[in-house]
DNA sequence: GGCCGGGGCATTTTT
DNA sequence: TGCCCCGGCC
């Protein structure tokens, strides 16, 4: 320990090593942030504290993993697997899974995804005729969410006041009834959505005090990384778990909250102080990523933000080059500014083109530097987009998958039952639903016993009917006899999806082929881990529950060209460039037009673009046009407020910004719903008076998953090359090269027919079983 | 079921 | 200006 400690400057050490009471660690940007968590966590096992002692949860998947390896590379893999460590949602779904029966739910419930539940309510607002231009899916789905993450529920929310008398006043009084249905029909199907993982948790540690207690028994030390992008929901947990005993550090930055619109609240750090009284505050001022100039830029800026904890955060790096202010007539003009400034760049220094980003507000605003850096022949990659578990072919697969463990899930039903078609049309779907609501059962149990609710179709729909009952029944079976890997084939085949889309070698089926296979391969590598760490039956409950909370955020680390990153500036979080471009810093755009309702909104839009400067660690440019092409009309953008904010002291400011004073003094009006609207009932939740859910008994073992699925490859390539046709001249022995795992040479082969398979030595990622029907690899010789 | 065209729309999106 | 969704049509 003595020698990681040298690894700490002064104020970093002492927040590692205080561990008595309560403690908030302010990061500042580039602050060695994770190194005092892990390092903190390495300490606390030397301690004396069980690795299952200890709870420490993360925002992200991907930020969860990288901890999680760098506190193996200390305290050795074995122990740092059995850490608490994971996401808010992955670690409370395993708590809620094993404590199901007391919520009325069983521990095979499936998640929802934000785009199942938006359906879902969609179809709400279609059943009870409303109209969806006054009811629109997604703004209902987020008042929802804001309900859920303030842990209201549906009876809470109708005696709410201030609830009902808004949406009366925006003219939706109905929504605490779609909140309600949409309530009651994720529990009659058996499924949580994202924000009930974190609602139905405090339910259970409110109404079950037991419960609470024995994890507050096992969670002797909770860290949270990331605190200001907590919500009222994550915050009441944690305070729930850690009292008593008050072993809680909590890490984060106040300036870089930029996810209030997603629930986070910033109070929830700025007020922590009186949530764990004795709470000691370390701050981490000293910044090793950025030039001086560009922490004081920052500074200069995040000054203007009331609401905050001050703090110096300081460089001892080089000066450094001021913030350039690049001005461009129009957003093309724009685009080529910055497209030659990289190849200038580039050109001058020994700068690669991985070391360049271009940060944008919206991901609109990305076509304009694509085109421009295409132009100039300059590779480039954007984030974002569809993760790969969004893709069409992937979502019907796992609504298989999920039908196998959860046949009551409604949304997966509604995917599946005329996928592969199957003469089961929307109309049937219609009167199955109507069926179901009408007997309050789920669609399942109408598919399974349609006589017994008379469900109103003909003969030969109710033979289709019974058809796709037996195929779900036959996949529940299986479920529970086979592991992952062969269950996922035999669904894939049974179902008509493999006929499906390996019927012809159009160009997207390709695609969707290459998606499957990569699919399969996930499940592989899930399963091969899961077999490295001692488990031997890997079952498809456990890579669900595992993908179901994935998303595609991480990084491509197979893509190691050399490329400009283009992404939002959300996206960016966490990551640090040697020079950022921050563009489009206009008004209505940068600050955005929506935000300026309200001082709060303007004031993350100003940590927006905090965090954006704050990720350059060499140059830094920011960027305007004076026109842009918006919703088809070329618009007059006036200069973003923001660059007034910062001390022109660090600036090159464009001699047109010094002169004249475009940045307009505007007047905001403030208004309408407020983020103290769901204040009145929080404080309550403890002691308000729910319904008690009907429980049901069932007690299942907690199973000890691991979640570390390794990056599936969401970039369609578009090289093929067939495995899956022919396989002559393919023994043992046989060398071979597989689009993903390079070469290597097969050492086995086994299996009959369509589960045949090869065992391949491959030189840089070791042995793999390769389904031949899957597999898409050339023979070398 | 799949294709086409019109109309509405257009922040950010850790799970 | 584009994209996405829906409705109408084959």
């Amino acid at each position: 320990m003595e020698e990681f400690l040298q690894d700490l400057n002064e104020s970093q050490q002492q927040a590692v090593l205080y561990n008595e009471g309560p403690s908030l660690v302010i990061a500042g940007a580039g602050s060695g942030k994770t190194r005092v968590l892990t390092y903190k966590i390495a300490f606390l096992l030397e301690s004396g504290y069980a690795p299952y002692n200890i709870l420490a949860l993360t925002f992200t998947n991907k930020a969860a993993r990288e901890m999680k390896e760098r506190i193996a590379s200390i305290v050795g893999g074995p122990t740092a697997a059995r850490l608490w460590m994971g996401t808010f949602h992955s670690i409370f779904s395993r708590i809620l899974r094993v404590n199901a029966d007391r919520l009325g739910f069983t521990s095979d419930f499936t998640i929802y995804d934000t785009s199942d539940s938006r359906s879902l309510l969609k179809s709400i607002i279609k059943e009870k005729d409303l109209d969806d231009k006054i009811y629109k899916p997604a703004s209902v789905q987020a008042i929802i969410s804001n309900a859920k993450n303030a842990l209201i529920t549906p009876q809470a929310y109708q005696v709410n006041k201030d609830l009902v008398e808004s949406d009366e006043r925006a003219k939706r009084p109905l929504i605490k009834d779609i909140y309600q249905t949409y309530w009651n029909r994720c529990q009659k199907a058996g499924v949580m959505d994202f924000d009930d993982l974190l609602l139905y948790t405090n339910i259970l540690f409110r109404d079950h005090p037991d419960v609470l207690e024995r994890y507050r028994q096992i969670f002797r030390f909770i860290l949270v990384d990331e605190y200001q992008d907590t919500n009222f929901a994550q915050h009441l947990i944690i305070h729930q778990l850690s009292k008593g005993h008050n072993h809680i550090c909590v890490v984060g930055d106040d300036a870089q909250s930029i996810y209030s619109f997603r629930g986070a609240n910033i109070s929830n750090i700025l007020n922590l102080k009186s949530d764990y009284p004795g709470c000691k505050t370390f701050k981490l001022e000293r910044n090793y990523r950025s030039t001086q100039n560009i922490v004081r830029a920052a500074n200069s800026l995040i000054d203007k933000n009331k609401e905050q904890i001050r703090k110096q955060v300081y460089s001892e790096n080089a000066v450094g080059n001021k913030i350039d202010v690049l001005s461009a007539y129009s957003d093309f003009e724009e685009g080529y500014m910055v497209a030659n400034r990289v190849s200038e760049m580039k050109r001058l220094s020994k700068y690669a083109y991985n070391d360049f980003v271009i940060l944008y507000r919206t991901n609109a605003q990305s076509r304009i530097f694509e085109e421009a850096l295409r132009k100039k022949n300059i590779p480039y990659r954007i984030y974002g987009g569809l993760s790969f578990y969004q893709r069409k072919e992937i979502k019907d697969v796992i609504a298989y998958f999920r039908l196998a463990i959860n046949p009551h899930d409604e949304e997966a039903i509604k995917r599946v039952i005329n996928y592969p078609a199957r003469g089961i049309g929307d109309t049937t779907l219609g009167k199955i639903i109507e069926c179901g609501i009408h007997n309050d059962v789920s669609l399942w149990q109408v598919i399974a016993t349609p006589l017994e609710y008379t469900l109103p179709v003909n003969n030969g729909t109710l033979n289709k009917i019974q058809k796709f009952k037996e195929l779900i029944e036959e996949f529940i079976d299986a479920n529970n006899k086979m592991n992952a890997m062969d269950i996922a084939e035999l669904i894939i085949r049974r179902s008509g999806i493999f006929t499906e889309i390996y019927a012809n070698r159009s160009p997207e089926n390709l695609s969707r082929q290459e998606n499957l296979q990569e699919l399969m391969n996930g499940i592989q590598e899930f399963c091969s881990l899961r077999q490295e760490e001692g488990v031997e039956e890997i079952a498809l409950t456990d890579f669900l529950a595992e993908i179901s909370l994935a998303t595609d955020q991480d990084e491509k680390e197979d893509d190691d060209s050399d490329k400009v990153t283009m992404m939002t500036i959300h996206a960016s979080k966490g990551l640090e460039f040697k020079n950022v471009f921050v563009v489009g810093l206009e008004e209505d755009l940068f600050p955005a037009a929506l935000s300026k309702n309200s001082e709060r909104e303007l004031e993350e839009e100003r940590r927006l673009l905090y965090v954006a400067i704050t990720r350059a660690e060499e140059n830094c440019a920011l960027s305007y046009a004076a026109t842009r092409y918006r919703n088809g009309q070329p618009t007059a953008m006036p200069p973003s407020r923001f660059l007034k904010d910062i001390d022109p002291t660090y600036l090159n400011m464009p001699s047109e910004l010094k002169s004249k004073q475009n940045v307009e003094d505007s007047i905001y009006s403030f208004s309408s719903r407020s983020l103290g609207m769901y204040s009145s009932s929080r404080s309550s939740f403890f002691k308000r008076e729910e319904p008690v859910l009907p429980s049901k008994k069932q007690d299942l073992p907690l199973k000890s998953y691991s979640p570390r699925l390794k990056r599936l490859d969401a970039v369609n390539t578009s090289s093929v090359s067939g495995g899956s046709v022919s396989i002559t001249g393919l023994d043992v022995g046989a060398r071979i090269r597989h689009d993903r795992f390079g070469s290597g040479i097969v050492t086995e082969i086994s299996g009959e027919g369509d589960n045949r398979k090869i065992g391949v030595e491959f030189e840089q990622v070791g042995k793999k079983q390769l389904l031949l029907k899957f597999a898409k690899f050339t023979i070398i010789k």
